[in-house]
DNA sequence: ATGGCCAATATGATTGGA
């Protein structure tokens, strides 16, 4: 099973970019952050003629995920728990069946957290924290269990271009790689360092400053896997030739290959 | 990492993103 994660950066905006990325890496399953759109307008057919099966939990304007597969849905939940009161469409969960084996698959956008003396990163951190009360109550099913997504948390030195420029920002900040740590040290894996130790490689550019173009980038969007997932991985990408293309997202995708299905 | 961008909103200035 090939799974990836994709922050779009509006579906609408970027469908014929992303039907022409499936249709290079064929990925089964595709996690869909920043989908930006509410679930009547989120242009279904394009993907469903090519196979996929799609779960969407988007709203007006804001945020927005969705989950692509090519393996039928056996059950689908929008929402992550911990706080009804959260209006933000940040998460959905989804399991399959595949190869006889029940995986079960999250998309996750993880806010921002800028500025950090606002009420924006007390957010951040909550969330973290009803993320690790989900990871700690679902590993206990000792299911495959992967959990892709834009993090929105630079985990280390090595997946940012200038960490220096970085040290107060809320994607980087000490008290985020904690809370970030905190959540792996339940037992994830972080597939693409599963892979390998490589600096420099990145998911995201900012569209301003030419950060693409100086190779400015960090590496934020993650597939986190729980042991029984992570035994079966083989290999992941990132493909960062996306970002070159016409009308490009700022977050390119990343895929990981597991022998499963 | 801020000068430089992009998307959504009923539209032209504001908000949010990272």
């Amino acid at each position: 099973m090939r799974i990836a994660t994709w922050n779009v950066n509006s579906i609408k905006q970027r469908i014929e970019n992303l039907v022409a990325w499936l249709k290079e890496r064929q990925p089964d399953v595709v996690c869909l952050q920043e989908t930006k759109c509410v679930d009547d307008s989120f242009p279904r057919e394009p993907l469903e003629s090519l196979g996929y099966n799609v779960a969407i939990h988007g709203q007006k304007t804001f945020n927005g995920v969705a989950i692509l597969s090519k393996f039928p849905f056996d059950e689908v939940k929008p929402r992550l728990p911990g706080d009804d009161g959260d209006e933000q469409a940040r998460f959905i969960e989804a399991t399959i069946s595949a190869g006889g084996r029940i995986v079960r698959i999250a998309s996750i956008y993880l806010p921002n957290g800028n500025p950090v003396d606002s009420e924006k990163y007390p957010y951040k951190i909550r969330w973290m924290e009803r993320i690790s009360h989900y990871v700690s109550e679902t590993l206990k099913l000792e299911e495959p269990l992967i959990l892709a997504g834009d993090y929105n948390v630079i985990p280390a030195a090595a997946d940012v271009h200038d960490p220096a420029a970085w040290i107060e920002d809320a994607l980087f900040r000490p008290q985020t790689r904690e809370k970030f740590r905190s959540i792996t040290n339940l037992g994830l894996t972080d597939a693409l360092r599963a892979t390998t130790d490589a600096p420099g490689l990145y998911t995201f550019w900012d569209y301003q400053a030419g950060a693409w173009q100086k190779n400015n980038g960090i590496r934020i969007d993650h597939i986190l896997l729980s042991p029984q997932a992570a035994d079966r991985l083989v290999t992941t990408g990132i493909d960062r030739h996306v970002r070159s293309w016409e009308k490009p997202s700022d977050h390119v995708p990343v895929f990981a290959d597991l022998a499963i299905g």
